[in-house]
DNA sequence: ATGAATGGTTAGTTTTAGCTAACCGTTAGC
DNA sequence: GCTAACGGTTAGCTAAAACTAACCATTCAT
């Protein structure tokens, strides 16, 4: 049913630098909304809907304590994430190699 | 002088769906710019855009070769996404672990 | 020397997405 | 009951960013 995979909805999540701030701030711990909005330069509305989308991209979870919304960081997004970055690790390494090895050699040829 | 950090660069290039496109087929090896155009449903002028910002966040690297411009994965942004993504790695876990004792403890409470 | 291939840049348009303001529902405390 | 605190949602505005079209420079082949 979920037509976009994890890994994209993940990315475009973290791709805005707000959503990074309030990620973020959620480093340190779970935190409720009022205090995940303190400092931040944008309204509480916008904070809710950065929240939506960090939670649909399972990069938080919240669990609801009486009137209260507790925000945590989620490891479902991040392990999504990492398995989404291994992909090209071996290609940027082998990149890495030849870049080296030409390198190397531009150095021996010059004179 | 870069005042922008190079994870800010990473996160926010590989933000676009346009963008990691691009990145994803440079996964099976460096490619020139009419190659990585090809079959996008964009102009050849927004990939050239597209390269210069994944050229910035250093997820990409380019080598003149002759008329062609060869790009390829660069593991300088890879690294600084991985490192990151590390620093909440901890904060998850704990979350998860606390969310398991929590969901333990309900259990037993429900007749 | 001429033409084709490659690709970077810029101006200007269009689309997207982040934002505010206003509103509403729920829970807690008096 | 009433009121305050908390927070989710929606409509509409705005600013940012993606995109196209046009242009230019360079390299290679004939």
């Amino acid at each position: 049913m979920n037509a976009l995979k994890l890994d994209d909805l993940a990315l475009n999540a973290l791709g805005d630098p707000t959503r990074r701030s309030i990620f973020e701030k959620l480093e340190k711990g779970p935190l409720s909304v009022v205090h995940i909005a303190d400092g931040l330069p944008v309204t509480r509305s916008a904070v809710s809907q950065h929240l939506k989308v960090l939670k649909e991209a399972r990069l938080i979870t919240m669990k609801q304590e009486g009137t209260r919304s507790i925000y945590s960081i989620n490891q479902e997004g991040l392990i999504a994430l990492r398995n989404y970055l291994d992909r090209f690790w071996d290609e940027a390494l082998e990149n890495f190699k030849q870049l080296a090895e030409t390198t190397e050699k531009q150095k021996t040829i010059k004179k």
